[in-house]
DNA sequence: ATGCCTCTGGGGCAGAGA
């Protein structure tokens, strides 16, 4: 099986190459995020067209997630246990789904902004729910995986230069001791490699030649059970398709699992 | 080094992204 993670900003937007992409990957199935698309606009049928199942959680300009899958979606749970609000509101931002025995949550974790800003207390917040909501479904014990955008990056390797980083989000303790709770939990960490350059990065800004110059961030992640790790063959991250006209800024990570 | 920011909603810009 292929389970993969994409941060497409917009799925509207990205539907040309999005459609490209799922025929010439043909994952099994695929978390996004970022969708921008309320669940009415969700372009289904073109997906359907592909094989594809969806289920979507989003509501217009901002976050939104769906799992896409050609084997089967089932119990889709939106939202997580006890999930925190912003500004009075809830946000879509977590979906899960059971496709061909394994239960897959597509997350997009809040960016936090800046370490004084009340959305990084909002992003630490989610996080505990987040780690509330594995425990809770038995996570680790079960075949299991949660992928999406983390806003994080686990080490300080993970950013193109650490120095930059000093006053920034991402990057601090107390976020990075959420990625530990989930590893304490019983969820291990399925790492990729790189298709170029040593570092597995996943996102590149668009602004001031970023992915040619390889200034990348690693914080599209992915987390299985022992179940679901002990069968990863392959993990990789697909940045060909961060290239040319009408990418997102993120690329797609690629999980396959034997069996 | 595959390219100097892009997306949406709602109007001629602003907010968000990380």
């Amino acid at each position: 099986m292929r389970i993969a993670t994409w941060n497409v900003n917009s799925v509207g937007a990205r539907l040309p190459r999005l459609t490209a992409w799922l025929e010439r990957v043909a994952p099994d199935v695929l978390c996004l995020q970022e969708l921008k698309c309320d669940d009415d606009a969700f372009p289904v049928a073109a997906l359907a067209e592909l094989g594809y199942e969806v289920a979507c959680h989003g509501t217009g300009r901002w976050n939104g997630v769906a799992v896409l899958s050609r084997v089967g979606l089932a119990d889709i749970t939106r939202g997580l246990v006890d999930e925190p609000t912003y500004s009075g509101a809830l946000q879509p931002r977590a979906i899960g789904a059971t496709c061909g025995g394994v239960r897959v949550w597509s997350v997009y974790v809040p960016n936090g902004r800046a370490p004084d800003h009340p959305h990084y207390a909002y992003k630490l917040r989610w996080l505990d729910a987040l780690d509330a909501t594995v425990r809770a479904e038995g996570g680790a014990a079960r075949p299991f995986a949660v992928l999406g955008d983390f806003n994080i990056a686990p080490a300080d390797d993970d950013v193109w230069d650490i120095s930059l980083f000093a006053e920034s989000t991402h990057v601090t303790e107390p976020e990075r001791k959420a990625l530990a709770a989930l590893s304490d939990g019983g969820l291990r960490e399925v790492v990729p490699r790189p298709l170029k350059y040593d570092r597995p990065y996943t996102y590149w800004d668009y602004r001031q030649l970023a992915f040619p110059k390889n200034r990348g961030m690693r914080i599209d992640l992915a987390y299985a059970s022992p179940s679901v790790a002990e069968t990863v063959t392959d993990a990789w991250v697909d940045r060909e398709e961060r290239k040319g006209k009408g990418a997102s800024d993120h690329a797609p990570v690629v999980l396959d699992l034997s069996g």
